[in-house]
DNA sequence: TTTAGTAAG
């Protein structure tokens, strides 16, 4: 068979009296030669050496161009010719020379590339072709703060270096590590890197470390930066890469230690932005009229409006429903208005509906429909839709606030940041030219707006954090190099919390139980409750509610269908409260063989009860690594164990019923209420709560009924009389003490 | 008598 592309290269560097007379020089190295030169025996040559950090653009792009894959021996295929055509056409291929001078002069950079600049998938391979890791025996690591991008991304990317997925390019997520000996290039969440900082706190394995949308300011993030930024000093051949979309540069810069910045341009098309003249009042009314405004007057394209909730999304799709069938009522010539939701907890198969096709006009000659796609702000990185030509920002969304004080994490509808208003518009130029409506006033967006939101690191609650820290080997946090330090008092509450918990000491040091509790990807609280598990002998159950607790809520509660999903739900309920509950409905579903017609007719949700799977079985392997016991309760104590290990992790989220009928927090003495979504109907003396929610009224959501005593016995460290506020609940834990005092020296006689 | 922005380990 004669293949034409190989003919074709004959020809080209041709020249066939060339390559005779260069094969007639020296009959020893003749062989060589017809290696060199001759396209049939390419499969033989040498490929040409790069020498690790002092390539240029030109010399990577010929081994490139090449006929050989340097990196796996193996003849390019035509498919990463066409690939590799299409990569030279990206913005960021126009600096590479630039680039690559950075890197060999300096040891950290940053690079800004709009989106389109091809960022993600070229500059990782660059370093790849200057770098040569596999001669050094090492990698170059790629961080995303997402798994689905680690993932896609990887398997881009090798296509694009023609080799298969988890060889030479590979990635790493939770649940799933494909990589393998030979991988160089590996794309993971930032959170995997920082766990694998856990047992390698020098990134030994790596030669180079990418973290890639950094402006994003994820906990992971921002942890690795602080990390790397002291493991570059003791590690002088390391190169780290910081790439964001905009970033705030100044302050990177100057956290970076002046570190040189490379801009390279995006390829987005313009959005015009208009703003609303005086303020809304009403922004969800507002942003209604605009979608209307928009179909009737503007000219074809997708709209996308972005909401605060799922509740929000609902009722205005509801709304614009309405809203069109009067306009199709009114007018024939007029395209149908299609509103479409969009938010994390809905099923995959209602958020694929974002890329159907818009509807058609309804006729021939008349106006084509629209699709408005009505979304929180997971379409402003998460997830993006090509079409959309016309954006709604009414300014809004919710966001994480963490109250140290009274240590509650809670959701609250704040005004965005510039930074995020530009993300939201930008999403409108990913076709062509678009329009973005901002429903609050110029005057607003340049004094109201912060320019950056708030990083996460300043919201969250910390216990898990601290705990990750320690185990780095960070024992001073408060002078660890933050970007942007948290709250001391958010810092305070996390040493107390681990404290109490046993997992630091009082000088702060982790202790073995630190060390076990960090193993675990999960809460602090949780992780002891694990532990404590295996002590009173119900570990399998516990297993199965801890890994209920760590995935998203796995009841269903249609609106309209409210009665009959209660119904369903009761069946699984226990008088001992959620916990018991949640467990029942995991075994169920085991059960039923993860049936998923079993869990649509019980109104459960099949991906969070999977998922809650997959944790188990993780948190398993963990828990038989640390040789922690992983046993079956004995029936007649099975409920009591379990809620006695639920104590021993959550005896700092308990509530006390008051006479008055109240309940108080253990120590704060807030007023509380049972979430009305609780199975527990009476109301125990003593219960533990695994969250605190702030809505209406101060609820406790998850809750189980214990006892008084287990508190003393459990966590004497925490219930110690001599430090404890005048209440009610000190008073009932003091009667308990008499009495055991009493029972036991009765006992004694 | 009623919540859930997004993501990660």
């Amino acid at each position: 068979m004669i293949d034409n592309t190989r003919k074709r290269k004959w020809d080209d560097t041709g020249n066939m009296q060339n390559t005779i007379d260069k094969q007639q020089k020296s009959n020893d190295n003749s062989l060589n030669e017809a290696i060199e030169t001759n396209p049939y025996l390419a499969h033989l040559r040498k490929p040409e050496k790069l020498i690790s950090g002092k390539t240029t653009a030109a010399q990577a792009e010929k081994i490139e161009n090449g006929e050989i894959n340097p990196f796996t021996g193996r003849h390019f295929t035509q498919k990463y010719k066409d690939i590799l055509q299409k990569r030279r056409n990206l913005p960021v291929h126009a600096h590479r020379d630039k680039f690559l001078e950075l890197v060999h002069n300096n040891q950290m950079i940053l690079l800004v590339g709009e989106t389109g600049s091809g960022k993600t998938t070229q500059i990782p391979q660059f370093l790849v072709y200057d770098e040569q890791p596999q001669d050094k025996g090492k990698m170059i690591a790629c961080t995303q703060p997402r798994r689905v991008a680690a993932m896609s991304v990887a398997k881009r990317v090798a296509d694009e270096m023609d080799v298969n997925i988890g060889e030479e390019v590979g990635y790493s997520i939770r649940f799933e590590d494909c990589t393998s000996p030979k991988t160089i290039l590996k794309y993971m969440t930032d959170g995997m890197l920082l766990r694998e900082a856990m047992t390698d706190p020098k990134l030994t394995r790596y030669s180079a470390i990418i973290l890639d949308e950094a402006h994003e300011r994820t906990l992971a993030t921002d942890i690795l930066m602080g990390l790397i930024k002291k493991i570059a000093k003791n590690r002088k051949d390391l190169k780290i890469i910081i790439m964001s979309a905009t970033l705030d540069s100044e302050k990177f810069q100057k956290y970076f230690n002046d570190a040189p910045l490379l801009k390279v341009p995006g390829r987005t098309f313009p959005v015009e932005i208009y703003y609303s003249p005086e303020a809304e009042r009403n922004y969800l009314d507002a942003a209604i009229r605009t979608v209307i405004q928009i179909h009737t007057c503007e000219e074809p394209g997708d709209i996308l409006l972005f909401l605060t909730g799922e509740e929000e999304i609902e009722d205005a799709c509801r709304r614009l429903r309405d809203e069109n069938n009067s306009l199709m009522k009114a007018s024939t010539e007029i395209g149908e208005l299609r509103p479409i939701p969009l938010y994390s907890s809905l099923p995959p198969a209602l958020q694929q509906k974002i890329f159907d096709d818009p509807p058609p006009p309804r006729g021939p000659g008349k106006q084509p429909g629209r699709k408005v796609i009505v979304s929180t702000n997971i379409a402003e990185t998460s997830l993006t839709i090509d079409g959309i030509v016309y954006v709604i920002d009414p300014g809004f969304s919710k966001q994480k606030v963490y109250n140290p004080r009274i240590r509650i994490e809670s959701l609250l509808v704040s005004p965005i940041s510039k930074a995020s208003a530009k993300q939201r518009a930008g999403r409108a130029g990913r076709t062509r030219e678009g329009k973005c409506f901002r429903l609050y006033t110029e005057q607003s967006y340049i004094k109201d707006l912060n320019e950056q939101t708030y990083p996460e690191i300043m919201r969250s609650n910390l216990g898990s954090v601290v705990l990750q820290l320690k185990k780095l080997g960070i024992d001073d946090l408060v002078h660890f190099d933050f970007m942007d330090a948290p709250a001391p008092e958010t810092l305070m509450r996390a040493l107390e919390l681990l404290n109490y918990l046993e997992a630091l000491d009082d000088e702060g040091e982790l202790t073995k139980t630190g060390e076990i509790m960090a193993e675990f990807p999960l809460d602090p609280q949780l992780c002891k409750m694990l532990i404590a598990s295996s002590k009173y002998k119900c570990s399998e159950e516990v297993l199965s509610i801890v890994a209920m607790l760590s995935v998203p809520n796995v009841y269903i509660r249609p609106k309209d269908q409210k009665d009959r999903a209660d119904e369903k739900r009761r069946q699984f309920e226990h008088d001992d409260g959620d916990h018991i509950t949640l467990l029942k409905t995991f075994q169920a579903f085991k059960a039923n063989h993860e049936d998923p017609n079993w869990c649509y007719n019980n109104y459960l949700n099949l991906r969070s009860l999977k998922s809650a799977d997959n944790v188990r079985i993780q948190i398993e392997n963990i828990m038989k690594r640390l040789r922690l016991d992983v046993v079956k309760s004995e029936d007649d104590k099975k409920f009591s164990s379990i809620r006695k290990s639920l104590t021993a992790g959550f005896f700092m989220q308990v509530a006390h019923l008051e006479k008055s009928g109240h309940y108080l927090t253990i120590k704060d003495n807030q007023v509380v209420f049972i979430h009305p979504s609780s199975c527990i109907m009476e109301k125990p003396e003593w219960v533990v709560y695994n969250e605190f929610v702030l809505t209406t009224k101060n609820y406790m959501r998850t809750i189980t009924k214990i006892k008084g005593e287990w508190l003393l016995d459990i966590a004497p460290q925490y219930y110690d009389m001599s430090n404890f506020p005048q209440c009610e609940a000190r008073r009932a834990l003091e009667r308990i003490i008499k009495k055991h005092k009493l029972s036991s020296s009765h006992r004694r006689k």
